[in-house]
DNA sequence: CTGAAAGCGCTTACAG
DNA sequence: CTGAAAGCGCTTACAG
């Protein structure tokens, strides 16, 4: 049996001073690494902190440094959302863990999936438990980002926010990547293109969309639209009512690849060649996309890097900076076998 | 243009009490509803908390009470791992986080990839940033929960921990759940029984090769092994070196669902039956387990169950109470097609 | 280069 | 039921 109560053996700085017979300011300054301690003393502190293992108590050390030295990376998902097979969570878990770990600061990451946890969140963050916050993968217009951010708590959003708030991002540029992908099409003669929407809660999910009708428009062709929520399966369900709504149409730019992998299975099954009898086009470019069949030309945005700019925005922010309300980072066609 | 310098807005415990002309220790006492507070009191001071947007420092708050009220679930993986198609993770994730939102505390993730990012969650549980710490997925014999566990953080393990430290840990039967698999396997007539095990640097691995082991040792079979990393691909690649070795093996035991439903592609490409010439049994009862082809007979652990019960002896042991040095759950035999 | 002292923002016995 | 006061464990000007 292991019991709670501990020894109460956590040394404090007090007796870290005793031990080493110096003051507390001296110990403090070794243990944060001044460089005005004589040598002979800071090796005498050095052996006393080791001896009695003693590890600084943060809350105290914030309290007057009104610093944690940590950073939160909220997703407003269930679990079952960040953990699909869509790849685009751990690719900017990664880059924004690459950037704080560089950094020296811990990055702690935070599920809320229900509205309770919503608010615990922004509790959290607003006690001062980190330095600041990032935000992504946002629904709808989440007041979340603008509460945190009128209260003064360096917050940098992963996506363009919707609603009123005016909080610094990083995004994407979600309507141009698509407006690539249509011209693709258009320019390799396809002229009946359909396009698989996301969730039209999510910026991504809009942005696109207006990508995919701002060039369809520009050349004078009519949008047909099937709406998913960047699932696999979702894609597939959006493409059986695609070809039921126009079973003449040649092309389908897809918003996600995921959702590109149910679409084409779809095709096959129902007997459509891709690309000669439909060309398709996703959005991402995960890994997924060069192991499909046939392999997927789609719109490449820097996953990782999306993560690595929103923690460098954020660590500047938080360090007192001035950044930039936006940075909005440039997508890439890439043509593989399926457009 | 955003600037991290703000306007020194958090307002302090101290200017609720002015603001509302009460003393802090009132303020103090509403915000943590204290019960001895008359009412008119009690609405004056809300009123001021709301009008101020009042949230309690954290740091101060803790510096006394010597509690945060959060806790953390560390995982000693990269994210690529984490947010493989193994189902596994997110399972615990949602067990901890559904007892950790019941009893109204703060759930961190930290994703321990490399050396130094494993250091500075050391620092940080040290430091009393969370109230304890929860141990999942560990390789080797690591010294982590060791090492917290004696400077008094609660700390409680996600399956048992190899090496020395004696950590309290919550685990499932893994030897009993492999030893009901081959049992299966004998019962239905099998002879050349053969497995794929997991990693031998982790606790999951280890133990469901001992129960294979045991439980043919029990039967005077031999054993035929070939080792896997609990990814698809490693049980792909180790269902071939099987078949190789032993062409006559009519049954194969696999320790992950995933390695499973790679094994099974495996012999399909090589033009065995499943279970016609081999039987094949998986361990985890992920949901893929229902859709692979055969729909794949396995060993059931309660991977939810096992977040939930780390959670709540977790919280128990930071409660001050006694638990126990050990929780094992057990398995299952679910019976589909493939065996 | 080192120490005495103030102070960070809270909670909590202790009186009243 | 409420307030004055001590104290949680640090850091950091300020002297010397």
């Amino acid at each position: 049996m292991t019991n709670g109560t501990v020894a109460m053996g956590r040394p404090t700085l007090e007796q870290v001073a005793q031990h080493a017979g110096v003051s507390r300011a001296t110990v403090s300054r070794v243990v944060n690494g001044s460089p005005t301690v004589a040598e002979p003393i800071r090796a005498a502190v050095e052996r006393a902190i080791s001896e009695l293992g003693y590890v600084p108590n943060q809350a105290a050390r914030s309290l007057v440094t009104q610093r944690t030295d940590s950073f939160a990376l909220i997703l407003p998902e269930w679990t079952t959302r960040v953990f699909s097979d869509d790849q685009l969570f751990p690719g900017v878990i990664r880059g924004v863990g690459q950037e704080m770990e560089a950094a020296d600061k811990q990055l702690v990451l935070m599920l809320a999936g229900s509205a309770a946890s919503h608010d615990r969140i922004e509790r959290y963050a607003l006690a001062r438990h980190v330095d600041g916050v990032l935000i992504a993968s946002m629904h709808g217009a989440d007041p979340l980002p603008g509460t945190l951010a009128r209260m003064g708590v360096p917050v940098v959003c992963g996506g363009r926010p919707l609603g009123r708030a005016r909080v610094p991002y990083v995004d994407v540029d979600n309507v141009n990547g698509a407006r690539q992908a249509v011209r693709h099409l258009l320019d390799t003669g396809r002229s009946r293109i359909a396009t698989i929407a996301g969730p039209q809660d999510m910026v991504a999910g809009i942005d696109r969309l207006t990508g995919y009708r701002e060039e369809l428009r520009d050349s004078d062709r009519r949008s047909i639209v099937a709406v998913g929520d960047f699932t696999r399966d979702s894609g597939a369900v959006a493409m059986k009512q695609l070809l039921q709504d126009d079973p003449q149409l040649d092309a389908v730019f897809v918003a996600s690849d995921l959702m590109a992998n149910g679409a084409i299975r779809v095709l096959r099954e129902q007997g459509r060649r891709v690309p000669d009898d439909v060309a398709v086009v996703g959005f991402d470019d995960i890994e997924l996309a060069r192991y499909t069949e046939p392999a997927l030309t789609t719109i490449r945005q820097p996953i990782d890097g999306l993560g690595r700019e929103m923690a460098r925005q954020l660590l500047r922010l938080a360090g007192g900076e001035t950044i930039p309300d936006q940075v909005v980072l440039p997508t890439e066609l890439v043509v593989r076998a399926s457009a």
